[in-house]
DNA sequence: TTTAATCTTCATCACATCTTCATACCAACG
DNA sequence: CGTTGGTATGAAGATGTGATGAAGATTAAA
């Protein structure tokens, strides 16, 4: 997206030339119809652009199905605010205008280098946060609400180890009181109804959301 | 590295606050050392430095042990030369000076989720510090927590000596009162627990941690 | 109000992990 | 060749933590 048309045309051919494929959208809207229809691996969002602007198309593009694309924001904002909120939101990169064609293409480049190596470790666990379900191979599962917002949050963050008491904070309201071991409680109840054992105790710390199964011990 | 020490405190501060390990280098030379002797997941490379510049020290990088991790250039320089020539020689980013400190923390945290999320299928032995993992060709290893925190600090600084007190103050809170023998227990069961032996004994000193490439797989 | 669902606490148990210790081993040195 | 100082190792006991089921409390639904 870009919202002068010439500088536009340009940018387009270069990026052809350079052997990508590219797909134009004049507005916010246009734009999160493409990630949701075509396979993309990078998208270049201009900020000021009409309907839905870059930051909600940026928003849009991470709660979707291919959330891991890389995001490379695109404005005439020189301003430290509007760059810290695009990083905060998770984009790639931030880059000024006017921007020399070939470092847009560097950058685009660089970008997809690290952007590709990834591997998308998702399987049949897909988290439905609007509808609040968790639906294994498109069957949701029938989890209480605790037990969803801890799925939710341990889910979102594959591998991270969250305290007790970070989960507490994130599931219930700040003003909890009570004990720690509710979460174990709510942890046990949802391993019961998962499909495959996921749930990771890290003991001493925390739990994790795992995908891989570990080693076993040599003898 | 960064040539105007004031500006470089500050930015030092800053990432420390934001809970990183720092290590500084003044020249390119150090900054190598640094490359060979710590496990490091980023580079903030300044680009006029004595002995070695930046560029010389980014293709180091790239040639050495830890290729992969994330290098972000730094220089007052604006012109495209300087900022094709770095990415081209695989920079992850490229930052005009001067910059706002909450900037150039924002993308090193860019970058980092993206270097991050590769770990998983690296070769070779991997730490992931947040998930409390070690991870050997993407594999996690199935360590305790005391196994794990061990390796966690030998392998941060390779080829550094531990005593058994250094270790037990990094391992477990600083009021341990037992026998210094405990760490040899642990490793002795971390050894069994990798696929290399790449933690040395220092005969009346303590223990390291070695590269794996030196080493023979175990059978 | 009654009923059902969900949340929360608690006591108990099982097991992972930690820690110590005794013995075996090894290298250096006289 | 034996002694010394140090480490490796396996076993066994101690400790601590999480898992679990039951039961009461709370909330929502009927």
């Amino acid at each position: 997206m870009e919202d002068e048309p010439i500088i536009r045309e340009v940018l387009v051919e270069y990026m052809e030339i350079a052997g990508y494929s590219v797909f134009v959208a004049t507005d916010g809207e246009e734009a999160m119809r493409l990630v949701d229809h075509e396979n993309l691996d990078l998208a270049i969002l201009d900020i000021m652009v009409p309907k839905y602007n870059g930051f909600e198309v940026l928003n849009y593009i991470r709660l979707s199905h291919n959330k891991h694309i890389g995001v490379l924001m695109l404005s005439a904002l020189d301003d430290v605010n509007s760059q810290v909120h695009a990083f905060n939101d998770t984009a790639d990169d931030y880059i000024i205008k006017p921007v020399s064609p070939i470092i847009l293409l560097k950058r685009m480049e660089t970008l997809l280098r690290r952007v590709k190596s990834q591997i998308s470790w998702q399987e049949g666990l897909k988290i439905d946060h609007e509808g609040y379900r968790a639906l294994y191979n498109g069957i949701p599962l029938k989890l209480t609400l605790s037990e969803f917002l801890l799925l939710q949050v341990l889910y979102q963050s594959p591998h991270r180890v969250f305290s007790r008491e970070q989960l507490i904070l994130n599931i219930f309201n700040e003003d909890y009181i009570g004990n720690d071991r509710i979460i174990d409680a709510h942890i046990k109840n949802l391993r019961k109804k998962l499909p495959f054992n996921c749930i990771k105790t890290i003991v001493g710390v925390g739990y994790q959301f795992q995908k891989e199964e570990a080693y076993e011990v040599k003898k």
